[in-house]
DNA sequence: TGTACATCAGTGAACGCGCGTTCACTGATGTAC
DNA sequence: TGTACATCAGTGAACGCGCGTTCACTGATGTAC
């Protein structure tokens, strides 16, 4: 998990698991957590309730975790590890410079996995709105994606000239809000057909990274 | 303010405001609720705190809300009204079926507009984050998101043979919510410069719509 | 292999506090004649 | 213009409850010799 400096001391883990069945226990925490955040939303969840779902004590859950921040900040941080993982994979598999025919051949992809990836996390879609709903998570995200952004912007710097690199470090963030937008879309409204909405956002990236590489020169 | 039958009853309102010190009244909960959203998040507002920064007894609050939540819904719906009559009154002024260049060139305007409703709103980014987060809300923003795709369609159907309506559909709902998620981050990343978010966000829409229209035939 | 000890994991009971909401009320404003 | 009455607006005090968190503890697991 991304241990970040940024993040304030009080949400980062106290005692860490060792025994298999305290690994049991921690991980029982973080998946009624993940249930209740579905059922109640953030608002309404306490350690309390969380505690009676994992069937433990409350002064259990105090063992590994700082205060009830703390356990949704894990779950955030490993929601956005996953979404990012599945940006560095595509990446790694598809950008070629010279080839660039092939990322956009397989956009559709990306957008796909990101969307199963936030699909099978269970609360995946009220742990993202929970992450910017709560000020003390809301920087989990803002780091997240501006870390993102970097790492692509180096990619695409490592072979062509960045002519305007505030306007390119812009567009990286803006896609990743994008597919976002819309994966968030696909699963918070039921009748929405999540293939087309996949579909169509993948479309929308396609057309605006063509448009940017049109007029991009490569590195001499 | 948008009354839609599909909102569970207790959120509407109790005695309606009708002299000039209960309005008053009846503002500064809005406005402190507000103030305190962007502060403390929605996880952590109260009755007590609402009143307490209104200067007046909680009781007075339960004379115009039935409870907590209806103060968030009145704050939301405000919101999503003033947003979709920016969409509106654009497509007033610009949508043209016989010169639709004049739709492309002002798009930068449409989310101009969408960016300055809601940073004029007091708290604004929280509110909307608030409508995501708690469940009963939900379909606030749901339902409104929902009827503005709805005239949407009924504005285009009208000029032009829809081949593909669920498509289409899709399509407008889609774009709503990229034009939403550009304007949340250029408002809740203090680094982030709004006017290229915006400008890029119009280029999206832009290419998006100039794709659409390249194969949409008139009605006869 | 047994046992003494150290460490890890989880519990029972309690705390003070702020929460959402309601009641019976007083005070302010508007209106009919 | 005055006054009696009706309606509207806001208050003081109280309620029971669940909240987040901590304490001193018992029990389970691992390890050194």
């Amino acid at each position: 998990m991304s241990a970040n400096p940024q993040i304030p001391r009080e949400l980062l883990e106290k005692n860490k698991p060792q025994q298999q069945r305290a690994i049991q226990t921690y991980e029982r925490i973080l998946s009624a957590s993940a249930e209740l955040l579905d059922e109640i939303g953030v608002e309404r969840i306490s350690t309390n309730l969380i505690a009676e779902r994992a069937e433990i004590t409350v002064p259990a859950l105090y063992r590994y975790f700082a205060n009830k921040y703390a356990v949704l900040y894990t779950l955030g941080a490993r929601l956005m590890d996953r979404q990012n993982e599945v940006l560095a994979d595509w990446h790694q598999s598809y950008f070629k410079p010279h080839q660039l025919g092939e990322l956009f051949d397989n956009l559709d992809q990306l957008v796909r996995t990101t969307y199963e990836v936030t699909a099978a996390q269970q609360g995946g879609l009220s742990i993202l709105s929970a992450m910017r709903a709560v000020p003390i998570l809301q920087e989990v995200r803002l780091l997240s994606h501006q870390q993102m952004t970097d790492w692509m912007m180096e990619q695409w710097a490592r072979h062509f000239e960045i002519v305007e690199p505030e306007r390119l470090a812009l567009q990286s963030r803006l896609s990743m809000e994008v597919v976002t937008a819309a994966v968030e879309m696909a699963l918070e409204d039921p009748q929405m057909p999540a293939d087309l909405a996949i579909e169509e956002a993948s479309k929308i990236m396609v057309l605006y990274w063509r448009d940017l590489i049109s007029n991009l020169p490569p590195k001499k």
